[in-house]
RNA sequence: GUCCCCAUCGUCUAGAGGCCCAGGACGGAGCCCUCUCACGGCUCAAACCGGGGUUCGAAUCCCCGUGGGGACGCCA
């Protein structure tokens, strides 16, 4: 069987975290089997797509390191979902409706009083010819329903196992509205019925849908039994909320404005729910590697941004410098070498924060001086270069034996006065970075 | 309201009747390393939602509660 999966996002925003989820874990599935991953733009919503939102998402992926082996579009399919609509209606499954929105509202919250399930009650399938005229004459453009069978839906679904619909519990699905465009409902079917998809991942909030969706498949000649369903659960937010309540809106463009690396978000994203450890992965293929659709669970994950950052942190802290040079260099590092990283990399929370040690190392400071004698008497044994990581130990040696300082007296007003702050990276790595000139000025008191 | 799913350390989870006075990872605490923070090493604290069953024996099976998530659109 070939493999091919799709992630189908529609372009009414910009992906946030649970679209990202799902696109991740369907192009880790593709990669992990030999498949195909297709791009599709779900945009057959008009009021809300956009093709500037597209582009976003298309940026976001490629930022991600999600790539695409095939793309389509469903707005430039629609001759096809209106070939497949015909074959329906021909097959005795489609029917149309005529009632408005504000009905169908209305007869919702009927059911709902009465403590019925709100599924809709099939009233346009006994409308006769006579009575759809007089609604066609009065103005009212039909919307097209699914007959839905009276048997249930069974499938094996690949999270939550053996899966069961009842009929009874679903409307007949809206194929195509009353303006004739088709319903995301219809066009994902049809879409991967003739592109080839072989396993659908998505949310849980789409087990509904696929019940529906099995029975338009079989309706259209394809087999259900060829396409496979995941159904993750769906996230939630540190504190327990849902998803669509807080999640929704942590997109893509936060993120990296918080300085989030996108294999920081990969590697969490790849794992939360698994019984794998999270842990920073520096490139996808590892992730492709180790990933395993089974060892996701059913319960409700937490998506904690603390933990995505500390992660990041981790992650950064062992990035090559091959991986991260010219990021560094576009920072405004120009001339960055693997000394610098290496000496710096340990204390950073972003990269961005990569920019502080430079300055430290290659621009002027004013430096912090507790006791100028102390000071100047460090500064005048400071040995001759050329330096490297061992002069630290032999000046602090030396210093010790004259001043009779040691421990945090002796240490502390040197890292003070040398990079003016409290913490950093290890003095015995930046000294010989901020070199001889400096260092004496430094410890002089003089800005350098 | 109806239906579906879930329920083990703070978090992600292992656990498919005895191997569990519950294991791992992250986080936390302590110690070591150390000029600081981080890294690394070692150690510790930390959980089976509640109540009923079934069974010689239940975290594991059943029922009922409770809690959480989801679905019920001419959105996706």
């Amino acid at each position: 069987m070939t493999v091919a999966l799709r992630v189908a996002p529609s372009p009414t925003g910009r992906l946030h975290v649970g679209n990202i989820r799902t696109a991740l874990i369907n192009w880790l599935y593709a990669r992990r089997h030999g498949g195909t991953f297709l791009l599709r733009i779900d945009d057959t919503d008009e009021e809300r797509s956009t093709r500037a939102y597209e582009e976003a998402i298309k940026e976001d992926l490629a930022w991600l390191g999600l790539d695409w082996d095939r793309f389509s579009r469903q707005s430039d399919r629609l001759a096809r979902y209106a070939e497949a609509a015909q074959r329906l209606t021909a097959a005795g499954r489609l029917y149309p409706c005529y009632e408005t929105a504000e009905e169908l509202e209305l007869k919702r919250k009927t059911l709902l009083a009465r403590r019925l399930p709100p599924v809709y009650d099939r009233a346009a399938l006994k409308l006769t010819a006579e009575e759809k005229r007089r609604h066609e004459g009065a103005g009212r453009l039909p919307h097209y329903r699914f007959l839905l069978s009276d048997r249930p839906v069974e499938w094996d679904d690949l999270v939550r196992g053996p899966v069961r619909f009842e009929p009874g519990h679903l409307s007949d699905p809206v194929l195509l509205r009353a303006d004739g465009r088709p319903l995301y409902m219809f066009a994902s079917v049809v879409d991967d019925l003739e592109l080839g998809i072989s396993h659908v991942i998505r949310g849980e909030d789409h087990v509904a849908n696929t019940a529906a969706q099995i029975e338009i498949l079989a309706a259209l000649g394809g087999k259900p039994e060829e396409l496979a369903f995941a159904h993750l659960p769906l996230l939630a937010d540190a504190s327990g909320a849902g998803f669509s309540k807080r999640l929704g809106s942590l997109s893509v463009g936060d993120l990296r404005a918080s300085g989030v690396e996108p294999m920081a978000l990969n590697s969490l994203l790849a794992k939360l729910g698994t019984s794998d450890a999270i842990e920073p992965r520096q490139a996808l293929a590892e992730l492709v590697a180790e990933f395993e659709l089974a060892h996701f669970g059913r319960s409700t994950p937490k998506f904690d941004l603390d933990e995505l950052m500390r992660l990041n942190a981790r992650l950064l802290h062992a990035m090559s410098f091959e991986a991260v040079r010219e990021r560094l260099e576009r920072l405004g590092l120009r001339g960055v070498d693997r000394d610098f990283w290496e000496v710096v990399r340990g204390n950073l929370a972003r990269l961005d924060d990569a920019a502080i040690w430079w300055r430290v190392v290659h621009g002027e400071l004013a430096p912090l001086i507790e006791d100028s004698g102390f000071a100047r008497q460090a500064a005048a044994l400071l040995p001759p270069e050329p330096w490297d990581r061992a002069t630290w130990a032999a000046w602090t040696e030396h210093l010790k034996v004259v001043t009779q300082r040691s421990g945090k007296a002796l240490f502390h007003p040197l890292r003070l006065a040398l990079t003016a702050r409290e913490r950093g990276p290890e003095l015995a790595g930046l000294l010989p970075l901020i070199g001889r000139a400096r260092a004496l000025a430094r410890l002089n008191g003089e800005a350098a």
